[in-house]
This record gives structure tokens, C-alpha cells and sequence, in this order.
DNA sequence: TTGCAAAAAGTAAGTACTGACATAAATGTT
DNA sequence: AACATTTATGTCAGTACTTACTTTTTGCAA
């Protein structure tokens, strides 16, 4: 039984995320992660090695790279195949459940490009010479 | 001229957030900060003062939400009120710019409410006892 | 007179995140 | 025989993020 509290307008649950302990705030802070937005992004309707995918990301390290896709994996949100060769070869692509995030996540980041400009003369109307 | 790797199925221009350099990502960060996406959140469809609002998050400091709102009033996001008196009376809102963020945020955020279990248990069936 | 109220700002200390670099592995090329 | 290839992993230093704690202001209640 939720408190009045975790209850809003739309008549829906909403407690969760602002609650402290919330495990959605996880899943959140992995989806909106730096580089999650990026990978998500870079995998919607494609299957792509690492070594494509990390090209394709500006500025990300191996590293940070490797780091992103085993978390989204982990939450279920990745696919990994592995093709057992030498020198390695791997293809990451979405699935389904990776899909809708990714969708949710690109309208965001659309949203934001299409403002960027709009934002910066905003900030620059604040800070006068 | 944009290069035809920048160009996506959707025929808009998506170079942008993939470029190590763009502007875009300092927005998103802002605006997919750790705090920052319960801060819209919150502030949805109401004008708030800062302790109110401070109660509202779970678990953020005075510290981390004033530096979340600052942020988010130099990109244009929020609106900030202050009434001149002793002690301190600060409300803030949203602008309509920050409405219009907030609202893509929101979905986001609902889908993870949504599929947090969901998550949970492809989490938990990949580490068995 | 002491203390509290609300919203910051400032400081210092701690933790987490990032990035650069070195290493491994099996086969084909020089 | 030495070397490049691809996908990680491990280490380590550097940066950024977080938090806890202290200070300020002014009028009013204890």
C-alpha cells in the first residue's frame, strides 16, 4: 500500500525515484550514463563490431568503451556475440528491451540538439561582456 | 556541407552528438545528471521552495542540489523567484524551455519505473546461486 | 541573550569516474 | 623470427563528483 506521498497527478506510482534506495535510480544512472546515451544511440538498427562502434563514438576510451556495454548488457539492454577466432571478433547490437530505451533516449538527445543553439544564447544573454 | 557519415535514416543530422567537440554533450550532461533528471522531474507542473524541494529528492545534499539548480538556470531550464526578506524565500520553476526537457526526461524515467523489475530479473537469472 | 528560521557560499576530505599505457592470445604476413 | 591484428583486462595516476561541516543574514520566540 504506497504512501499518499508516491502518488501523483497522473494517478501513477512515482515514490520509486524519488525515493533514496530506489533500485530504478540504478538502472537510471546506468542508462543515462556519459557514454550510455552515446552507445545506445550508436546502436539503434545496427549490429557493429567494437572497434567500429568505438570510431563511431567520439572521444571514448577502449576502456570506457568495454565498461558501457557490460553494464548495458548486464541490464539486459545489449546483445554480445562472440565469434570464438583469433584475433577477436565481436558484434554488439541492441535487444529488444535496448530498443525502447534507446527510442526514449533519442528523442531526448534530438530534443536537445535541435535547442543547443537556442540554449547557448540563452547563457550568453546571462554573462554579458 | 555535412559528411554523409553524419547524415542518418531518418535524413537529420545526428554528427553532432557523435563528435568528441560538440556542444550538445555538455546540455546533455547537464540535463542527464545524476540529480538533474530528479530535479525536472520534480519540478514539473509546480513551484516549489528550495527546502520543499530538497525534501521531495530522497538523498540529495543542500550542496549537489544547488549546484543542480544553477546549472540548470544558466541553461535556461529553471526559473528561479527570490523574495527579499530574512530568513531567505526562494521558489523555483520551470521555464517553458524546461518544461519541454523535462517532459522527454519523464517519459524516459517512467519507461525505467516501468521495467525495473523486468531488469532486475535478467540481472539475477545471468549470476545464479 | 541565546537560538532558530531558510538559502546559499565556502572549505576540506573522501569517493568515484576517466583515460593512458602495458599485456595477452593464435594466426597470417614480411 | 619478428610483427600486426582485435577485444578485452589490469594498473595507476589524474580529474571530477559528493558529502559533511561551518558561516552569514535579521527578526522573533523562549
Amino acid at each position: 500500500m504506497p504512501k499518499l506521498s508516491e502518488v501523483v497527478r497522473s494517478g501513477k506510482l512515482v515514490g520509486n525515484l524519488m525515493a533514496k534506495e530506489c533500485p530504478s535510480r540504478t538502472i537510471l544512472k546506468h542508462v543515462t550514463g556519459r557514454w550510455a546515451v552515446l552507445t545506445l544511440i550508436a546502436l539503434q538498427d545496427r549490429t557493429i563490431r567494437f572497434s567500429a562502434l568505438r570510431r563511431l563514438i567520439g572521444g571514448v576510451s577502449d576502456r570506457m568503451l568495454t565498461q558501457t556495454l557490460q553494464t548495458l548488457e548486464a541490464d539486459g539492454f545489449v546483445h554480445r556475440k562472440v565469434y570464438d577466432v583469433v584475433p577477436p571478433h565481436v558484434e554488439y547490437s541492441l535487444t529488444p528491451m535496448g530498443d525502447e530505451v534507446a527510442q526514449h533516449v533519442r528523442v531526448l538527445a534530438d530534443w536537445i540538439e535541435d535547442n543547443t543553439q537556442k540554449i547557448a544564447d540563452h547563457q550568453e544573454a546571462k554573462a554579458p561582456a
